[in-house]
DNA sequence: GACGAAAGTGACGGCGTTGTCCCTATTTGC
DNA sequence: GCAAATAGGGACAACGCCGTCACTTTCGTC
């Protein structure tokens, strides 16, 4: 079950969440309510909780904790982990005594990760994941590439000035288990997309 | 260009943007300090910004103004979208003062909206979306069923009891541009394949 | 018993994405 | 100058999703 206000990152979540566990079923709520209408009538394996629900203040660590616990409490079977957008260590140490899980900043869930996290759940017990001021490259995105042609682009224009492209190719080969050659032609192809659309970076 | 921290949220709002406006080419930065690399380096004639961004305090009025008007000033050409988590109507009125034609609540961003939103700013010259509280019905997705299934079995079961299925096949028809008749099957192969994986759920 | 609503199955063409393979110029580096 | 790297093109089968069409059976109700 997910629990989280934000439609957008409901859904997102939901599709982080389905791509880490093949043939799942997933059930959302978008307020502590229906959250409990929902306990009331599942068994839950997996609880995903977003402390900043409409209704209670979310600067009030409080109205957080009791958010938190509310759930835990009527779910002991489950495994909780709390996704928050205002993660704090302290927090974490408070919901750890309440048997929570996982511990995940929004800032630090990237698309993916979710099969990291539960594995180290799965091997320690418990995971966090606080915010990495890691000072991200700026991404583009045309709307006129496949998500396959999409990534080549993105490899490709991170690419250092002394490395040579075919070694990319070998790198992508390997990375999305296809052939540096394919990789090649993806490449090519999204670049004759851009010039025939006129959306050529220049960084190309 | 959107500036965004969280990657979900981030990935989340660049398809929204490229589902509203076709074949258009969106950059993206997680920081302010990438955000102003990319502003340097292009012109841009949409931005979206979140000012709850690491490395200011997101409970600091100010903070979150600053970074607005970081943005806003060097882009005076562009139409500027607020789009926050922590939304409030005196917030709104400030940042109109400055130039930002859109505020959003992430709660009231839902899949599509990004449409109506740019169509709101073309002919009223501003957009504003608080946040607004209705309460929600669970949600429920199951990772065998393709998307077309999955809207579906979710219509499906909202549906009033006193309301036949032929009638909800017409609405779907209605509502997607298919065939009643297609409706029909598509649900019916959605049963069938949740039947097969042992995910019925009971209200079918 | 007849009729309509609902359930269960099978099949088809179109389309986009994926991954593969082949062929040819042009440019770069040693 | 020669070989490797780069740029450019066209073609292919496989797969999944979408939308459509046809057929059978069961159930409840009037």
């Amino acid at each position: 079950m997910i629990v989280e206000d934000q439609h957008l990152m409901r859904l997102a979540l939901v599709h982080e969440l389905q791509a880490a566990i093949p043939a799942c079923v997933v059930h959302a709520a978008a307020t502590i309510a229906t959250a409990l209408e929902l306990i009331e009538a599942n068994q839950f394996a997996l609880i995903l909780i977003d402390p900043g629900l409409p209704g209670y203040d979310p600067r009030s660590e409080m109205d957080r904790l009791q958010t938190i616990s509310t759930v835990v409490e009527r779910t002991p079977a489950a495994i909780h982990i709390v996704i928050t957008g205002a993660e704090s260590a302290q927090e974490w140490e408070e919901v750890r005594t309440i048997g929570v899980a996982g511990y995940i900043a929004k800032n630090s869930l990237k698309p993916g990760t979710m099969t990291a996290i539960l594995q180290t759940i799965a091997d320690h017990g418990c995971c966090v994941g606080l915010m990495h001021e890691t000072s991200m490259s700026p991404e583009v995105y045309h709307a006129v590439l496949s998500p396959r042609e999409q990534e080549l682009v993105q490899w490709m224009m991170q690419r250092p000035a002394n490395i040579s492209r075919k070694a990319i190719y070998d790198q992508l080969g390997e990375h999305l288990n296809i052939d540096a050659a394919s990789a090649e032609r993806y490449y090519k192809r999204a670049r004759a997309k851009l010039l025939k659309f006129g959306q050529l970076p220049e960084s190309l």
